[in-house]
RNA sequence: GCGCCUGUAGCUCAAAGGAUAGAGCAGCGGACUUCUAAUCCGCAGGUUGGAGGUUCGAGUCCUCCCAGGCGUGCCA
């Protein structure tokens, strides 16, 4: 690939011109390769000489006219006007950096490269298959997801492509919160609904869910049975209809996620952790093991030795666990179960518990196998007004409804061009309203329209195989236009495997939108099927090369890739 | 009080420490007899919350201040 060539290449320069005596023997420094932002400075840029002038002791201009008449020999190789090597020209601006702009030819070749690798363009194999597990989302499933579950969703399923992408063997995980006090106040809602609907009186507790779906449940409920529950003795009853309910719940929760295309390997239960011992068992553990001790008739974990703020209560007094107990063994069970990283999507709302659980983790032998991505919330208003987002007050847009009016792609999309560290302001009416103008359409129509002229060129009886055409005809495309469109193209692998790292899907976003924008500037220029069958076979193939791209790039946002629209 | 995140165009947001801070929307003016006008071209829009500092170079890093969000439970 060009950028790996480059730096390659610079940094042989920068090791020539040491061994020449020209500039000091050091290490290679770490220095940028970039496009730059402005066309004059070529192609690509490197900050190499300002990077060695620190050390070096020299002025950088001096330095990069030395490194530059070795690139020049290096990359402008003999032969064929000088278009064989890697590059056409290497020159010395601003402050010191030298701009590189490539060959024709070796772009042609790059371009070429793109339609080889097809789908697996932009893969990368640097995770070499480590399993990692992804879990997120995790709503409690007493009731349907809301917006916010949205953008979680959205980004998990996004960001566990990238991984992917780029090598990693991931699994997406959903953690069902199935046990404990909030079913039991979901199980106890669902029953005051469920007798109120079968005219009997009854008291909604004074803590419980007010969604208007607890009384959709509940009806489903009764219209299941009949209402033979409503004279069994209280405990049993509240059990069974809770037990009901919350399979109504999770059952929803699962369509949502699938039809918004996002697929979890594992649904883990924490009944199943809880019931199966495995909580109370880690707890004993902990106490043999010195990590957690008893105080003021509670259990504790000493997870201030190991960064936390404080200690935290793993066993309240009266025996029941914490949230944090059932969350250790949890997350020690991911670690049995083989994976070498673990990645947790909280709500910043949950940071406060980031430092306990890492601190968990080591005190358990696994530092640093733990890594939480915090993603801003989701404010939600309608009409420019403040919407709490609560199950307890039932005042909430779903999610379903979200999908339902926008489309699945423009939600998607609209998640996941902000950056998960910027809080999101949702109107609900707005987001309706823009998802007429989301840009997601523009990147879509860019491909729809490749895909247009594919089928033009079908009717015009023009050949459609998808051979790399000979370099000669490839050497036709000569507009600033297709440039622009092929170096444009050539961002994408270095922008997959830098949104992996860095965990920042929306960086793919717009990527895309530059190069659809790019692609658009491009075909309102130059018509792709002409009379002339050379530059119609070498733009139609440029057109192939940035189709693919935008099929890899959409994939991995889950954006679907429409042929027309 | 302490901790995390944020503050960039009228609005929503970009910008691995790089050169002249960019897009979309909204506004104004243009381009369809030609492969899809969900497009393109142009104009206008900024003291990057404020003040210091680090260096060849700061929206980005450091310190302080201001403003907003979220935490700071024997809740989940």
């Amino acid at each position: 690939m060009i950028a790996r060539e480059l730096r390659e290449i610079i940094a042989a320069a920068i090791s020539e011109a040491a061994a020449a005596g020209e500039i000091p023997a050091v290490e290679t420094p770490d220095f940028v390769l970039e496009r730059p932002r402005h066309k004059a400075h070529g192609d690509w840029a490197t900050n190499a000489a300002l990077a060695l002038a620190g050390s070096i002791g020299r002025s950088p201009r001096d330095i990069a006219s030395i490194l530059a008449a070795r690139l020049r020999e290096k990359g402008l190789s003999p032969g064929d006007e000088g278009e064989a090597g890697t590059l056409r020209e290497v020159e010395v601006a601003g402050p010191g950096f030298i701009n590189l702009t490539l060959s024709r030819d070796r772009v042609l070749r790059e371009l070429a490269r793109v339609a080889g690798e097809g789908k697996d363009y932009g893969r990368w194999d640097f995770g070499g298959g480590r399993r990692f597990n992804v879990e997120f989302v995790s709503a409690n499933p007493v009731g349907p997801l809301h917006v916010g579950h949205g953008r979680w969703a959205a980004l998990g399923d996004a960001l566990c492509n990238l991984l992917a992408m780029v090598g990693y063997d991931v699994d997406r995980e959903f953690y069902l919160n199935d046990f404990g006090t909030q079913m039991e106040v979901f199980a106890a809602s669902v029953e005051a609904r469920y007798l109120e609907l079968s005219g009997v009186h009854a008291e909604f507790p004074a803590e419980g869910y007010h969604g208007t779906y607890v009384v959709d449940i509940a009806r489903t409920l009764l219209e299941e049975d009949g209402g033979s529950c409503t004279g069994r003795p209280g405990a049993e009853r509240r059990a069974e209809l809770g037990e009901r309910a919350y399979r109504i719940a999770l059952a929803h929760i699962k369509d949502s996620m699938e039809s918004f295309g996002v697929h979890f390997d594992t649904w883990y239960s924490e009944r199943e952790l809880q019931q199966g011992g495995a909580v109370e068992k880690e707890v004993r553990g902990l106490l043999e093991d010195g990590l957690a001790y008893e105080k003021d008739g509670a259990v504790w974990m000493a997870t201030s030795r190991f960064g936390d703020d404080k200690d935290r209560v793993l066993v309240r007094t009266g025996g029941a666990p914490t949230y944090f107990a059932a969350d250790i063994a949890y997350h020690l069970n991911k670690m049995q179960r083989g994976y070498d990283h673990l990645i947790n999507i909280w709500g910043a709302d949950h940071h406060g518990y980031v430092r306990r659980m890492q601190a968990a983790m080591e005190a358990r032998g696994h530092p640093d196998r733990l890594e939480v991505i915090l993603g801003q919330l989701v404010n939600l208003k309608r009409g420019g007004e403040p919407v709490r987002m609560s199950k307890r007050t039932g005042e909430m847009v779903t999610f379903d409804e979200l999908v339902a009016e926008v489309g699945r792609d423009a939600a998607r999309y609209l998640f996941l061009t902000r950056s998960q560290d910027t809080a999101l302001d949702f109107d609900i009416q707005l987001a309706v309203e823009e998802s007429m103008d989301n840009p997601v359409y523009y990147v879509q129509y860019a491909h729809a329209r490749i895909c247009s002229i594919l089928r033009y060129g079908m009717g015009k009886g023009v050949d459609l195989s998808e051979d790399v055409p000979a370099l000669e005809t490839l050497r036709l495309l000569a507009s600033q236009e297709e440039w622009d469109l092929a170096l444009k193209v050539f961002e994408f692998e270095e922008l997959v495997r830098d949104a992996a790292l860095d965990r920042a899907p929306h960086r793919l976003t717009r990527y895309l939108e530059e190069l659809a924008a790019t692609f658009h500037v491009f075909y309102n220029r130059h018509r792709v099927i002409s009379d002339d069958s050379g530059l119609t076979a070498a733009r139609l193939f440029l057109a192939r090369c940035v189709r693919q791209v935008l099929l890899n790039g959409l994939g991995i946002l889950g954006v679907s890739a429409p042929e027309s629209m």
